[in-house]
DNA sequence: CCGAAATTAGGCCAATCGGTCAAAAAGGTC
DNA sequence: GACCTTTTTGACCGATTGGCCTAATTTCGG
């Protein structure tokens, strides 16, 4: 699975074959088929494991703050923190989520997690209520929060030495003031 | 072309070949290698032309406003709408921009543009010098925009009946609070 | 109307793909 | 050490890939 990783790493999905990933492995291809039904299922695994990882930071960060605004920020937060900790696992996972298709040809990373949405428009919602927030548009604000948060793996996919704690200090006020937050409203 | 944009949006890049675009146009093959230097240099034909449309429509856009401010929401806007305008090749080119590797297996979207890096940073500065953004870290703002933007396209391309003026009506204020605008400060 | 040039068609190629298979190797238990 | 299961191997498979080549066709200036 580390091959797996490193290989979707340094030549992109559609080129990480089994046999590149068995030569970086230094096993026999026929390895992997023995103990994975296949090559799709070995890269969505691997999905698997990084997604319900940085889900579980993010929902322990939310669970543990006590406002809308401030689980916002600390989801916002865990996710930065694993991208930081677990960085070619994220690149790697995105990047298989990103050109998987399955027999539709429809990509994987359309297929929302309706999880992680209710999540993030049930802050957004509440944040809403509780006044902290303006009253904004949720799909369209819940779109942004995610694909601002990719934005951070993507510098750090450029430039690995790029420092995710400081560039959450940049980003978390300004997602919050994106939607309108106003201490304890 | 609008075969090969039409087959990567169908099928996605790495499974859009030869044999499957030239069906698609009802021709044989090897007239794509006559006309094109190979598959490659057809794919980033497409997004040569793409990106240059975008880059028309925005650049035109922010000329027509001014202040910073105004020219950032131009721009978001002009954006938004080249999408609207242009769904499916937008879709198709940010797919071969994401999917594509050059022989060092580094991804074309990681090669970012510098006119746009410096056309976003400089309306930024400027808005900063002017008085109306906060003092936020240019790297991370412009980073955001440009996610934030590609939210969008994401969006539309989960569900094509989604109205681009309202998500922008929605996103721009966001964005431009996100910046901590203040008008004419 | 013709001949050269441009274009199209379709067969063909080596390379690579994911995956299978029989057989060898390794591991574990009496 | 014998025996059985699990794991590993490398050869091999049909399918598909991007691209090449030759021949047929179309286009078009003179």
């Amino acid at each position: 699975m580390d091959a797996a990783i490193a290989t979707v790493n340094d030549v992109g999905y559609h080129r990480a074959s089994l046999a590149q990933i068995a030569a970086r492995a230094g096993i026999a291809k026929s390895i992997i088929s023995y103990h994975f039904e296949g090559k799709e299922q070995l890269l969505l695994y691997v999905i698997d494991e990084v997604f319900t990882g940085v889900e579980k930071v993010t929902r322990a960060a939310v669970a543990a703050a006590d406002d809308p605004a401030a689980r916002l920020a600390a989801f916002a937060r865990g996710y930065l923190t694993f991208v930081r900790d677990h960085r070619e696992e994220m690149i790697a996972a995105v990047e298989i989520a990103v050109s998987h298709r399955d027999v539709d040809g429809m990509p994987l990373y359309l297929a929302e997690s309706d999880e992680e949405n209710a999540l993030l428009e049930g802050m957004v919602a509440d944040g809403i209520a509780a006044g902290q927030f303006r009253q904004v548009d949720l799909t369209v604000a819940r779109t942004t929060v995610i694909h601002a948060l990719d934005g951070a793996l993507t510098r750090s996919q450029i430039d690995a030495r790029v420092d995710l704690d400081a560039y959450g200090d940049q980003l978390i006020p300004m997602l919050l003031a994106a939607l309108g937050y106003r201490p304890d409203g």
